[in-house]
DNA sequence: GCAAAATATGCAACTCAGTTGCATATACAC
DNA sequence: GTGTATATGCAACTGAGTTGCATATTTTGC
């Protein structure tokens, strides 16, 4: 199989939707395939710029549309900011997160893992599940070694 | 063991932290001890409300100092407002949680269930893992018997 | 190709959660 | 009670995400 240049794949996808298929569409998800994490709205949006100036209010809008259509997913961080990736191959419909608690990176994790059985109490009715593992990233990691993590109460001595 | 009225209950735990003992603070853990799913900041200003006005950023404010000190804890939901949840008892120190999909309801669900075990990438360090499932609550889920849900891609005929 | 219809983009103004600086009120130690 | 540390109230701010509407671009039909 040829690898594909992202922006060529992208343009497959998008038309393969049946949609219009737009520069904003096609840079934005390009993005997200090149990525090698998820990224912020900002993100997506400094990313394209390099490209062509594209309004603030698209970035938002084409994110929108790529998570309606599937071929993008947004994960909330814990930072009230969703994060998005591509939705592509290898990815199941379901898969973990990480999130680093240091640089705040987020990645897709492709493992389908041990999913948890998980007791509802009466009534409720389960539909999907998100799992996402928090610590530090492979950058962040080293950084941290020193800090000998107390259980620490911020804001109070 | 005597149950005990949620305000005294509160405030004994705030004055076991070695802590101030302020009528807001103990309204407002009270308020989260009494409830029955994870509250916004809203919800804990609205349900303290009834006792006395209190300003909206001193609920915030008390609501990151009684997550500081551990006796509440907060959760992301998917509508960018943080939920908060009373840290007592039979909650252990990790917990899942479930939010429903309809009316945005958020509990904690203090069965300790089978860990994922989760690979991750080399250099990449877990640190915790926060586990949401969503889907219908008891009082969501026999108001969408009828839906029939699609597989659905909102704003795409 | 060209015009018309359909829809995507840009812009301005907005909403709403959460934060910050500072003056004042309150809890607690003495 | 008085003094000191700190909690609260108020006003103004930040930043993510949204909405309405005018304009530009993609498609479709010719
Ligand atoms: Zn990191
Ligand atoms: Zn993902
Ligand atoms: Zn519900
Ligand atoms: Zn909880």
């Amino acid at each position: 199989m040829m690898p594909r240049l992202p922006i060529d794949q992208a343009e497959t996808m998008i038309r393969a939707a049946g949609a219009r298929v737009t520069r904003a569409r096609i840079e934005m998800l390009a993005a997200l395939l090149a990525a090698e994490h998820a990224l912020t709205h900002h993100e997506v949006e400094k990313r394209v710029n390099r490209a062509h100036a594209i309004d603030r209010v698209t970035v938002y809008r084409v994110l929108e549309w790529l998570t309606a259509n599937e071929l993008a997913h947004k994960i909330a961080g814990s930072d009230r900011v969703w994060r998005f990736g591509a939705t592509n191959k290898e990815h199941a419909r379901q898969h973990a997160h990480f999130e680093c608690n240091r640089c705040g990176a987020m990645i897709c994790l492709d493992e389908p893992d041990t999913k948890p059985h998980i007791r509802l109490p009466s009534g409720f009715h389960a539909q999907e599940v998100d799992l996402l593992t928090k610590g530090l990233c492979a950058k962040c990691a080293p950084a941290r070694r020193k800090d000998r993590r107390r259980r620490s109460v911020p804001g109070w001595t």
